[in-house]
DNA sequence: ATTTAATATTGCAATATTACGATTAAAATT
DNA sequence: AATTTTAATCGTAATATTGCAATATTAAAT
């Protein structure tokens, strides 16, 4: 036991969970709002922006971009990340579905 | 060590993250997902739907109750469950901020 | 009052996450 | 070539999560 019995689950579920468990994390929302703040790719910088050291920040670089939300490349001796705009476009239509889902109803029962 | 240093980052980022981290297990995905589904409030039920054992499923409701994902009000014997609105409402909005200010700039570097 | 049904809680083992110091790797600069 | 800069990786301690059997709780049904 404590591992996620993820093979329990649709693709499309687990898909949803890895994007949402990658930003259940303040320094993750953090990064990912720079990112955005800047309004362009970052190389470098990013470690300086945040209150952690720079291995914790550079684990939360990778859990991002193991999710799919952030891309890297290699530019010198530094790293250019920015938003996968495929990531965010995901999250915004499965929530925006499931926000029309809930204003269609009008059963409120609670 | 170990723990989450949510006391730097802002309470806005730490909401979020919380919310994220709540949706970020594929069993949580599917309660929410069946919530919508069956397009009302639940009572019992649940636990029927998922692959998993009643005090597990308990415990998953209880984390997206925390979170404030969904809202549980004591019916009879059964427990009625609905998804509440407003977190999700808040889930959209941020995703849709996000998703705005990525396709408003046009410097595409990666 | 007993039994049944639905859900929560407890306790615990297995695993995952968070954080960081130390070290390493790779490229730029001197 | 030696140094500096930038970021990844390793190792490890602290903590959190996942999952479930056993048990408790609560209210309905008998």
């Amino acid at each position: 036991m404590g591992a996620t019995k993820t093979e329990h689950f649709t693709n499309k579920q687990n898909e949803m969970a890895i994007l949402a468990k990658a930003l259940g994390h303040p320094a993750r929302i953090a990064i990912v709002e720079y990112l955005i703040k800047v309004n362009s790719c970052i190389c470098g910088d990013i470690v300086n922006e945040l209150p952690l050291a720079q291995p914790t920040v550079s684990q939360h670089l990778k859990e991002l971009k193991n999710a799919g939300l952030i891309k890297g490349s290699i530019e010198g001796n530094a790293i250019c990340y920015c938003i996968d705009e495929k990531a965010i476009e995901k999250l915004q239509n499965y929530f925006g579905n499931i926000s029309t889902k809930l204003t269609d109803k009008k059963n409120k029962c609670c």
